[in-house]
DNA sequence: GTAATTTCTTGAAGTACTTCAAGTTTTTTA
DNA sequence: TAAAAAACTTGAAGTACTTCAAGAAATTAC
């Protein structure tokens, strides 16, 4: 069951058997149904998420009510809220189950804890973020430099199992550009 | 000289005197001339830079050979670009002194024993990349939800000493517009 | 302290998108 | 399996920007 994160963790840092069970311990799993909110705008994050199986998101409802995704994550992604996590702040985000999913909770309060106890797991931490924020600016570059249709090109060409996976509508918004645009970059009228 | 970093660190976690020591053998540092780059596209970067004084960015130049700034960073700052750092791949971007800055720079060889010597720090940069994580997806929100002019209003509000501090076209490029859209926001005509 | 360079401004013309509205198709639900 | 809901498509009209070109102002360099 936690299997997917623990050989996530291996390909960083090397667990001892009695680690492993500790980090056990304190992880829990849970089903979210698809739709179901794990995070609203205005709470405070207090919980990691990791995926095991299916695809999370996180959106905010921009001024003219339209949802806007900044994140897709799938298997073996961590998803949540830094900034609310770290500064104990109201979120500005939501974050969602597009397809049910099996996600790993962790707490806070229980991470805390369990970093005191694998010290290591810091290190798994930290990678994990500095590569997520590399990726993150990655994703600044190509909003910047690219055109819509260029965006959606690219994206497909990387990662063309995963266009056919979500709606179009939350794809377009996570590429910025419109729905409607999007619709007709896909029937080559633009 | 190295107190400006130190002082960043205690912030988030407490060192002895012999692990500043430790620390302290392991820093250079380095002054950056205006305009110096201290990366360029195409390079492997292996060096992380903490900002005692001055300003630095990470740009691109784009198809029509025109640079837009992704990220500054200012005092207290650390710049780098984590994903050719951690895979070794050549960078995208291009790192460069907006002024004439004082930077502390950490190879990546160093960085790697020093860690293993003061585990402590991981905890340090794991938190620092987690905000930083956290900070560019609230960036992107902007990018996605507020106008041109609103972007502008919205950041000079925030930070405008810093407004003053770099030329204008460096910024526009930063908040997604191009300089001459800029003047034009500044002197009202929108 | 004057020349050279860099940065900023302005207006006119163009364009890559958005918005709206209505209809069609697909998926979900009971 | 029918009804309801969600997702996608299409065209027409609008707009928030960009691009270009040229001059003015500020800054840097010798």
């Amino acid at each position: 069951m936690y299997k997917a994160l623990f050989r996530h963790i291996e390909k960083i840092v090397t667990l001892e058997p009695c680690e492993i069970e500790i980090l056990e311990s304190c992880l829990n799993v849970s089903t979210i149904k698809k739709k179901e909110l794990v995070l609203q705008e205005g709470q405070i994050c207090n919980i990691l998420y990791f995926i095991i199986e299916g695809c999370m998101r996180q959106y905010i409802i921009n001024d003219k009510g339209i949802e806007q995704t900044l994140q897709f994550g799938i298997e073996n992604w961590w998803i949540t809220d830094y900034l609310s996590y770290h500064n104990d702040i109201p979120s500005h985000f939501y974050i969602q189950a597009v397809e049910k999913s099996e996600v790993i909770t962790i707490e806070k309060s229980t991470l805390e804890t369990l970093l005191i106890q694998i010290p290591k797991l810091e290190r798994y931490f930290r990678i994990v973020a500095q590569k997520s924020f590399g990726a993150a600016q990655m994703r600044i570059k190509f909003l910047f430099t690219m055109s819509a249709e260029e965006r959606y090109h690219h994206f497909n060409g990387l990662h063309p199992e995963f266009v056919q996976r979500v709606p179009q509508y939350m794809l377009a918004s996570y590429l910025d550009f419109s729905a409607e645009f999007m619709s007709k970059i896909r029937a080559g009228k633009i």
